[in-house]
DNA sequence: GTAGATAGTGATTGGCCACTAACTTTGTCG
DNA sequence: CGACAAAGTTAGTGGCCAATCACTATCTAC
């Protein structure tokens, strides 16, 4: 296999195993388990764990952003918030790890910020950004802070571990969808 | 100093050193240097480190909590969404930490969850509730999510570091407060 | 003053982990 | 074939860290 596919690889299984772990809570062995392959090697694609954080960070940053200019296109008025809610809720269906991944970035950065390293959370700020342009461009001005306010509310009570039928959730629909 | 004391200092300092670096990435040893005392005298005062990590989480939420009970009382309608505002925004302006302590309670959750450790969430998701309640009480149904949702919002913004004067904060206030 | 309790420390240990260095294997092309 | 490169491994190192053990100091009450 190439260096490229296998660095692909290696940001697919840092996802995996970094939104569950954290950042220093997951190993590089763990990392290179999954991908199968010697803890070592990873060094050699990467220059360090630092910027497989940061690769895997950047990934599901450009996942999610994609998946809102998907879910925005060719749609008008009211219906795109609710199809870019709808995109939210079934991408976090079929892959919770990247709801996960993010809210490790978020504390990864305030760490990092922390401990002075101003220049790791600028790329990743760059990152969430573009984020916020896509739903920028597709939802304007005005509903634009609501619809990410409501997002960060789902991955927080996500993380926490609320299950479907609690009744945060329950509050949660009946706010986004009064009757 | 009695033990009861102590306890309650080395809670103090482990919400300072926890929201800055994590739980994994907090060493026992910065949080007892910070009390001015032997890292192995925690153990004495604590089963364990994750006994600590979780009775900072519970204040972390307590003190919130009791933030949002004082700022309500004794006022009605309008005002009341107004001032719990402010007094979150108050809050997290005179101690950052406690904001950040916060992220670090939802990603440790889902890290514990992700191992397998369904009790340790059980009791942090109590002390959420419990702020939870403390909103649906002063707000009603009606507002409650969109206030929380607001929040992890101002979460997110400041553990990713974008500094004030940063579009996002100024969409931000626009969106809270539309001319 | 001494017995017991309470507060506290120093030294240590076993385990993990990021990262390095040196070596091996597998095509591939002239 | 033989040489070069790219992919990959084994073995090891230095450092950190949670937790334990055995010990010391201080106070209080009889």
């Amino acid at each position: 296999m190439s260096a490229e596919e296998r660095r692909e690889s290696v940001i697919r299984a840092a996802m995996i195993e970094f939104a569950r772990g954290g950042y220093k809570g997951t190993s590089t062995e763990a990392i290179a388990k999954r991908v199968g392959v010697s803890q070592p090697y990873l060094f050699r694609l990467f220059p360090g764990k630092q910027a497989i954080f940061l690769e895997a960070s950047r990934r599901c940053c450009e996942r999610t952003t994609e998946v809102f200019r998907k879910a925005s296109e060719g749609l008008q008025g009211e219906e795109v918030l609710h199809a870019m809610g709808a995109a939210y809720q079934s991408l976090i269906a079929d892959d919770p790890d990247v709801l996960l991944m993010q809210m490790q970035m978020y504390v990864a950065v305030a760490s990092a910020e922390a401990a002075g390293d101003r220049e790791f959370g600028e790329t990743l700020r760059a990152g969430w950004m573009e984020m916020y342009d896509a739903v920028l461009l597709a939802l304007g001005e005005g509903e634009t802070t609501q619809f990410l306010a409501f997002g960060m509310l789902v991955n927080v009570l996500v993380s926490m571990g609320f299950r479907p039928d609690h009744r945060v959730w329950t509050g949660f629909y009946e706010s986004v969808q009064p009757k």
